[in-house]
DNA sequence: TGTACATCAGTGAACGCGCGTTCACTGATGTAC
DNA sequence: TGTACATCAGTGAACGCGCGTTCACTGATGTAC
């Protein structure tokens, strides 16, 4: 290793190991448990040099959500190659909230809104979100009607609804499979039904 | 008001006091804004009295949240005498959750799992959720099946996935109106699409 | 009707916690000459 | 090639905050006799 033999003074990655403490945070207790002076902690510096690199605690959960969004926009991308798209997709987008409860969490927190101004935040979630609404489009007439608004709504509502039951506990996980299974049988892209 | 010329010592009502107080911290900042000290001292007492009749700060919220849940069953049941009980259902679940936010989202957080040895609001959430299930059951087959599992959790999901996406500010409010519209041109209970 | 006393429902002070943020600072780096 | 110096990236101490919870306590209530 080239850096870990030079002085500790100038950490030199402070800013993207800031990055990784906050997710480590954010898998192992949520959005709740990411805070700016346990990741200094984490990385082993003072809590003051996290300003260096972050206006604030926002700007630092803001970063981590905008990672969370493109690796969110890789898998949904990934998912819409299975054999049935829309299923594909919607399944990718339940699984990764269940394999990443935390990120998850957080990029569809208030923070979204209230970080508006973010521009590496906004444009990753809106990369993500228009993937969705895409897929939508090459998939209606969904069953509620030709509206590409109307499919896009739906189907979105339909696994983030899922995926927040199931991450809040109201729901036991294999409720996601039972989903899955039952959006492949039929899916909302699949146009109208043949009685 | 003869309540009012007696000691204050005893405050008689402290119990209902307390809950009443957290709703309200709940309606003007979310659960996050919801404390015990905080509550008592809205009311007028000492945060130690709060301990005479909560156990601890989540016997309080589960209470709260119990109130939540009854409050919800009655606005299902009240949705489903519309002219489309299953539409009707879905926009008052809607409806609940954009006039009530702080209380959704207190009622489908984590506090809910956690809190499940609580028979109050263990049975006033069941009984909600059961208003849901014997709709969906009154329903199947929706376009996804006759599954009665499938259709309670797809209607479900959608429903209670709109409702997240406007409250944490993804999708702007009038989402609510034109979702409850395709809801109404062709509700999932309306058995499979005459093409 | 009056009184003793158990019980109930409060008080007030304190503990320990961790947080985000600001301040004045210093050590390390790299660039211009 | 060496040196002066501006800039950058850290430090350490402190502020003020509010929280949940525990402790030993006291004032008010209501019931038995």
């Amino acid at each position: 290793m080239s850096t870990s033999n030079r002085s500790a003074y100038h950490h030199r990655a402070l800013r993207p190991a800031l990055i990784a403490a906050a997710r480590a945070l954010l898998d192992e207790g949520g959005p709740e448990a990411v805070g700016l002076r346990e990741a200094a902690r984490r990385v082993g510096v003072s809590p003051t040099a996290t300003y260096r690199h972050f206006r604030d605690k926002d700007a630092l959960l803001a970063a981590v959500a905008a990672e969370g969004f493109r690796e969110f926009g890789a898998a949904l991308a990934a998912g819409q190659s299975a054999a049935d798209p829309f299923a594909g997709m919607g399944a990718a987008y339940i699984d990764f909230a269940l394999a990443k409860p935390g990120m998850f969490q957080l990029m569809f927190s208030p923070l979204l809104a209230a970080q508006a101004a973010d521009p590496d935040l906004s444009a990753a979630a809106d990369a993500a979100f228009a993937l969705l609404r895409k897929r939508a489009e090459a998939s209606a007439p969904g069953p509620f009607g030709g509206d590409i608004e109307a499919t896009t709504l739906i189907a979105w509502s339909m696994v983030h609804g899922l995926s927040r039951l199931v991450l809040d506990g109201v729901l036991p996980r294999e409720a996601a499979e039972g989903f899955k299974r039952a959006m492949l049988a039929r899916p909302p892209g699949a146009g109208p039904a043949t009685a």
